[in-house]
DNA sequence: TTCGTACAATTTGAGGCCGAACGGTCAATG
DNA sequence: CATTGACCGTTCGGCCTCAAATTGTACGAA
């Protein structure tokens, strides 16, 4: 298995690259192991019971948020589901339009758009959660419960520092420059 | 802060929704929580230090792990990356017209091509991989070095987990039928 | 009652993403 | 020395992805 060796050979190498400046190397490889892992699970998800239903990883999310949370106005579901508005207009036509979401305008604010589970939407995920649950129970099978608990914990503790300080970081960063324009995006009408 | 109570909160709600059928609650906040913070992070890396050098984070990977390693094959780059060889294809492609990355045949096998970074693509690394490190310090800061890697090494468990056993689980999941199609991808040429 | 501000979802542009199909190359076998 | 099978990177189709620009609605103040 080349991802876990290289980990730790790679911090060597890097270190050798930068030839004497510190590298946080338990930082480093929790943030590596992170990402990789969220990769992992994703993939291993999406082949094994989303794939049956064609469904992708995000399209399950949006999915699982609307049929717990019950009809949520759009920016709600894209908070909650951790994806930018625009993606969410996009994949919740594409939900739509298989018959498993719906979309219906707000009776008194003409601005929201609200969001449900229809009929089959609904007997979808009552059948699939537990098929997903149960290859979360997979992917986390080398781990006791209480293991989990405190995975959970330590992640927590990385997305609430990334909410709560992160946008004062990324200022502080600037030093008050403004930031740097996107390559991609959309462009002035002008 | 929505995300961390609403995953509790969404268990008990999802809970009710199945009456009665048990839920690994350990084991999805573990994987709601991977998926959470992956997001977090590259979206913190990528709007500030990828930001001024407008570079995805698939982008930086790919150059860092080039860096790191030194030229290497294509198909060993998207492995240490974490990517399709298809995405790479791309991702280097860009790279290489941005003066970054250059792409080389194998001298002796015609079937290789080889990455290694231009000395533009070098300069920039030895910046810009101080700056990233950092920036895996800040997002884990809440966390000892201890609880990083008690962090790293629960990860590396779900990765080794999925990478030594997930084929064979989606295999018997199956249960002998053939996967179900995809609903993109190439179709056949006829 | 028009104006301005605030906030909603959508559109847009550039790009990432996967996996199957594809076309080229290699090496072993007949 | 042709065939075969394995392997390599590329192409392709259908998505997802973001953030900024845009369009549309709401509502308070002048």
């Amino acid at each position: 298995m080349p991802g876990q060796r290289s980990i730790t050979e790679a911090e060597k190498l890097a270190a050798a690259k930068l030839g004497g400046i510190p590298i946080r190397r338990d930082q480093m490889a929790a943030v590596a192991n992170i990402y990789r892992a969220a990769s992992a699970v994703r993939q291993h998800l999406e082949n094994s019971v989303l794939r049956s239903s064609d469904l992708t990883w995000t399209a399950f999310v949006v999915l699982w948020v609307v049929w717990v949370w019950g009809e949520s106005e759009t920016r709600h579901v894209a908070e909650e589901a951790g994806i930018s508005k625009g993606t969410l207009t996009g994949v919740s036509r594409t939900l739509e339009s298989r018959g498993l979401l719906r979309r219906a305008g707000h009776p008194s604010d003409g601005r929201l758009v609200l969001l449900s589970l229809t009929d089959e939407g609904e007997r979808l995920m009552r059948r699939l959660f537990p098929e997903f649950n149960e290859e979360e129970a997979f992917v986390t099978g080398q781990l006791t419960d209480e293991e989990c608990r405190n995975l959970a914990e330590g992640l927590r503790s990385v997305v609430l520092q990334v909410e709560e300080n992160g946008e004062e970081r990324r200022q502080s960063l600037l030093n008050g420059a403004e930031p740097a324009p996107r390559r991609s995006g959309r462009r002035p009408k002008g």
